[in-house]
Parts: C-alpha cells; structure tokens; sequence
RNA sequence: GGCUCCUUAGCUCAACUGGAUAGAGCAGCCGACUUCUAAUCGGCAGGUUGAGGGUUCGAGUCCUUCAGGGGCCGCCA
C-alpha cells in the first residue's frame, strides 16, 4: 500500500475511535475525507480534509474536529507532528523514516511499484486509430495512436485487463474507391497509361500494391468489366493497406490485440441484431428530421428514414439509421460494432476519436447506454490535432502538394521515442504544436531529453562507481538502510517518488496519460536539482571516495529513482536512456 | 443557429476532478563549469485564471449568461 493510503487509512481509524468514544456522530459519511500532498510543500506532507468535510454532518466546527484528531495522529509513529491550519486542514508532517523506507520498498518491488490493483482486473476495450484503410497513417492518427497506446498501457499497470482494438472501416464506399484505384496502379503495372480522376486515391503508396496484383493475377483484369474484379481487388487492396497501416504502428511500437472488420457486422445479421435491441426497448421508429437550424443544407427535402430515438440518452436529435433508400447509414453499424463489444463482456469501454468526431460523441453515448442498459462504463477521449512547424513557420499540408506528412515521416525524422513523448507532453483535448526542429534539440526546452539525460546521469554515475570499485548489487541495495539519506534536496526526491503510485492511480482513473510525462519531468528536475547541488555541497555527491558505505546508500537512492523513471516511461512506450551522444 | 472542446504570466503549458498564498519551462535580467557529462542548476521579475452572476466553509475547477477561437452539424465513413 502506498504511503498516502496508509494515513489515510489511520485517519479513517481514528475518525473511528473518536465515533466509539462519542466524540463523533456515528453513521457519518466519511467517503470523501481525502489524504493528499499540500500544493505548498511548507505546509507540510500530506494534509487531509476531514473536519472540514465531516463537519456539517456531525455539527462540530471544523477546527475542534481537526484538533482532535492531531492530537490522536500525533502518537503515530510515522507523523512527526500534525498541524491545524486554515478552515480545519489538518497538515502532517511525516517522520524522515517513512520517506527512507519508500526507497527500500521501491528497490524491492523494482517494476512493480506503483503497480496498482485499481482495475480489479476489469475487462477494458480500448478502440483507437481506427484509420480508413485507405492509405498510410498521417500524423493526426500518430496522436490518437500514441495516446491510446499511452492510455492502454497504463490502464494495465493500474490493474485493468486491456484490448486493445482497431476498427476497420471496410464496408463503406471509400473501399470501392481504393480498389478502383489499386485497379488503376494495377493497369498501370500492365504497361496502361491511366489518368487517376477526381475520386481515386493517387497516391504513390498504391503503386506496389498494383505491381503485386499483377503478380499475383496476371493480365485476366485488364479489359474486363468492374463487376468482374471489383471484391477481389476490394479484399486485396484493403488486406494490402491493413499491412501498411499494422507496418507503420509498428514502428511506434504499438500492436492491436484485435482488428475488427465493419464488413465482418454486413450480412450475418448483426446489425438487424443490435437494432432488434434497441427497437425491443422501444428507440426505433420511422420519421422526418428536422433541417438542421440556421446552417443552409442545399437540396435539402424531408425524407422518411427510420430513426434511433438518441434524445431518450442524452443526444440533441434522433439520428437516423438508414436512409431513405433502406441502406444502412454509417452509425448502424457502428451501433452493432460497439453492441458486439459489449456482448464480448467488457466492462468499460474506451473509445479514441479525433476531435473533428466530436459530432458523433453524444450518439455513440447514447447507442452504449441503451445498449448496455447503462451498465458498460464509456468514455470517449478526442485528440485534438497537431500543429506541424519547422522553423516556428507552420507547415501547411496538402495532400496534392505532396507535403503530406506520414507517421512513417516523422518517426523517420525524429524517432519513435521523441514523437511518442512529446504527443503526450500535452492534455489529449489541446491543441499540440509539434516543431520538427524544437522536438530535437537537446535542451531542458525539450521534455524528451530532460528526462533522458536524468536516466543517463544515473547509468553514467553507476559506471564511475563500478570503476571506482565500488560494489553493489540489487539485493543488497534492498537492505540499505538509507539512514544517511537525509538531506531536504535528497527527501525531496524520497517523497516525489511516494507520490508515484498515487500518480499513476489518478492517470488511470481520469485516463489522462499526460500526467505521466509531467510527472517525470518534475521527477528529473529534483533530480538534477540534486545532482548540481553535490557541485557545493560535496557530502551530496553520488561517489563518495572516501566512504564506501554512505556510497553505497546514495547507489541505491539513486536506482530507486531509475525504476520509476523507467516505469514512467514504459507507461509512455519510451526507452530510458542509458548515455547522451 | 445548434452541439462540442477550448480561453490561466509576454509565449507554450500544468494545477493531483472542489482545497490554503494559482505553478513549471521559454523569452528577459543576475549568478554557478578544475565536476559524478553545465544537454544541468540557483536567484530576480512576471497574474483581476477572457467578462459578469450563482452554488458553499472554500471555485481556475461545478451551474449560468456573455465575448473570442477550434471542430462538427440528414442520404460520406
């Protein structure tokens, strides 16, 4: 149990004694009484918020409650001393051992601390990326890439069994276009000219896969009528460009535990199915909507289309379902899809969209719950787009000017490792400006570095102490006693990295993954903060020359660093890293 | 027009889902390299959290009105 647990967990019990002893009300509701750091650190380690939130309930002013219960605080062991302050905090200060002993426990628990049981094991679908498999992916789905990967990630360190799961919109007309196009490339390859008009995908990236259609059937396509090739092509070119797509995650690192097909839900029934729920429970009916207030839709007419009452769920309209020829709209099978995830029994599902799906949030809420019944949790997390610069000068894409930037581009350009940090060094629903130039200096303007070259300090004062002679080995630094270990600059960090477990429990419950990289950053600063002080003080150097036994603490303090530093950054799919060049 | 996200220091952003005197970095100014790599650190300065109202012990955070910006708005997915 983390350290911030553990008092809140003694507060609790004497909240309780002082009910046995009649100084309290019983039967209060003590749900959010809560433990936490202070914003400023002089006020103490950790304050708690009882008397002011038992108070009204129990009809005792806030500071006769909070001075009861320091007086009782005050016999613990591990408080040092315990303050009323302000309205009725109730500020603690933590004897120096605790903090000494985190460090003991993070050496044991090495990858394991912070782990958290919060997600009870909880069966979470993670959907992300999604992209049409139309091409190769394009830095707006790097984010949403990253980010769901992030998220996955640390939802798994806080106890939560994670899918991760990409959506392939195969079944809809941008399909039919990509084939014709791969048909194009592929006549090409036959030795045609073809013009590529206005609704085909021209891009290069088709050239090969035309070239291996060729391959793989000859010239029996050329000269023959659409209707001849067109599913064959179809399930070629979309196959062809899910291997791309797989190829291009990949080398962020990232693989999908499931890849569903929108095409698999046509045919089987499965829409019928999930629309049969709604309708058993009364959400489908057939109707006319409205034309949409104050924005001009031309040729608009009023159409008959059977409709899913979204409005009985929270959404502004009915949201129609098929359409007025009886073809399914796009939503219907997005209904069934996430219908399926819930009959695949997950408990919570997440979906990743990119903000410029915003529109599609509240019906897609309003489907899960009807659905589900208001039993599956869903959230829905939008990446807001990135802002490409080089040079501070903003960088125009355009897909017809060429200067369409790929994911395969920038991780080309800046690696895996620096994309993936600085898409998450921001919330996911702010804009993220990404500079091709900035995101590489190596400077502290430069999160990724900053925190790098704290891990490569550690590994570089690891090897002047091997050469030094000095031994030390994990099981031993278990043991170390740390009661050397007391500097403020050196318990500043001590409780830093108590926060951590704490830290990961709050990303994982607001699914907000960015707090990970701040966190390391803050972490790294205190670190280096020590480290430049040991260039004044010299007892606050790592390598003591002359004391092998005090070395040996400071070893230890600082491997304990190491391991949230890399657990942070295992989180966030980064390598720590062992040297600077 | 409707919905939605956003607006915090000159700039880029945090703020532990309602806690105390709102914090970092950059830019500016002053200072620290014979070192465990200065790719770093210390200090100074910088604020009516877009504006008003409300909820309560307490609001950057929740509700509401308004202003400004991004995104979306029936037979495209």
């Amino acid at each position: 149990m983390d350290l911030f647990n553990k008092v809140k967990q003694h507060v609790l019990d004497e909240l309780n004694s002082m009910v046995t002893a009649g100084e309290l009300p019983s039967g209060l509701d003590m749900t959010s009484v809560s433990v936490e750091p202070p914003r400023d650190p002089l006020h103490g380690d950790m304050a708690t918020n009882a008397a002011m939130v038992l108070s009204k309930s129990a009809k005792i002013s806030p500071r006769k409650i909070a001075e009861n219960l320091a007086n009782r605080l005050s016999n613990l062991d591990i408080v040092e001393n315990s303050q009323v302050a302000g309205p009725g905090f109730l500020n603690l200060r933590i004897n120096i051992k605790a903090w000494q002993a985190i460090l003991n426990r993070i050496l044991e628990l090495g990858s394991d601390y912070g782990r958290s049981g919060l997600g009870e094991n909880l069966r979470v679908n993670v959907e992300f990326v999604s992209a049409n498999p139309t091409g190769p992916l394009h830095i707006g789905h790097t984010r949403g890439a990253v980010f769901g990967d992030a998220l996955s990630k640390l939802l798994s360190f806080a106890g939560y069994n994670v899918t991760r799961e990409y959506y392939i919109n195969d079944g809809g007309s941008q399909v039919d276009t990509l084939a014709r196009s791969v048909y194009l490339r592929y006549l090409e390859a036959c030795g045609q000219e073809v013009v590529f008009e206005e609704g085909t995908y021209p891009g290069d990236y088709l050239v090969p896969v035309g070239q291996s259609l060729k391959e793989k059937v000859g010239y029996d396509y050329m000269d023959k009528p659409e209707d001849y090739w067109i599913n064959d092509v179809r399930k070629f070119a979309t196959d062809a460009m899910m291997t791309l797509i797989k190829g291009d995650l990949a080398v962020l690192g990232i693989h999908m535990d499931t890849f569903f097909s929108e095409k698999s839900l046509y045919g089987g029934g499965k829409i019928e199915k999930a629309i049969e729920s709604l309708k058993s429970k009364n959400l489908i009916y057939d109707g006319i909507l409205d034309s949409p207030k104050g924005k001009k839709v031309e040729d608009w007419e009023p159409r008959n289309q059977t409709l899913f009452k979204s409005t009985s769920h929270g959404d502004d309209v009915d949201r129609p379902i098929k359409k007025s020829d009886g073809a399914w709209t796009y939503f219907a099978p997005d209904i069934a899809y996430h219908f399926d995830k819930i009959e695949r029994n997950f408990d919570q599902l997440i979906d990743i969209f990119g903000a410029d799906h915003g529109g599609y949030v509240k019906r897609m809420k309003a489907a899960v719950a009807a659905l589900s019944d208001d039993k599956v949790k869903f959230d829905i997390k939008l990446t807001q787009l990135v802002r490409l610069f080089e040079r501070g000068e903003p960088l125009k894409m355009s897909k017809r000017a060429g200067t369409f930037i790929t994911l395969r581009d920038l991780v080309d350009q800046v690696g895996s490792d620096v994309t993936r940090f600085v898409m998450l060094t921001r919330k996911n629903d702010a804009p993220l400006d990404f500079d091709f130039e900035k995101v590489l200096e190596q400077s502290k303007d430069n999160p990724v570095y900053y925190v790098q070259y704290a891990s490569a300090r550690i590994h570089s004062v690891f090897r002047k102490a091997k050469e030094a002679g000095i031994q030390f080995d994990q099981k031993q630094m278990q043991n170390a006693t740390f009661c050397n270990i007391t500097h403020e600059a050196e318990i500043k960090i001590a409780k830093k990295l108590a926060e951590w477990p704490r830290l990961v429990e709050i990303s994982a419950k607001t699914h907000e993954p960015h707090r990970i990289a701040f966190y390391l950053y803050e972490l790294a600063s205190d670190f280096h903060s020590l480290w430049n002080k040991g260039n004044e003080i010299e007892k606050l150097r790592f390598i003591q020359e002359n004391d092998q036994p005090l070395t040996f603490e400071k070893m230890a303090m600082i491997s304990a660093v190491l391991v949230v530093i890399s657990s942070g950054l295992a989180i966030l799919g980064v390598e720590p890293a062992t040297e600077m060049n």
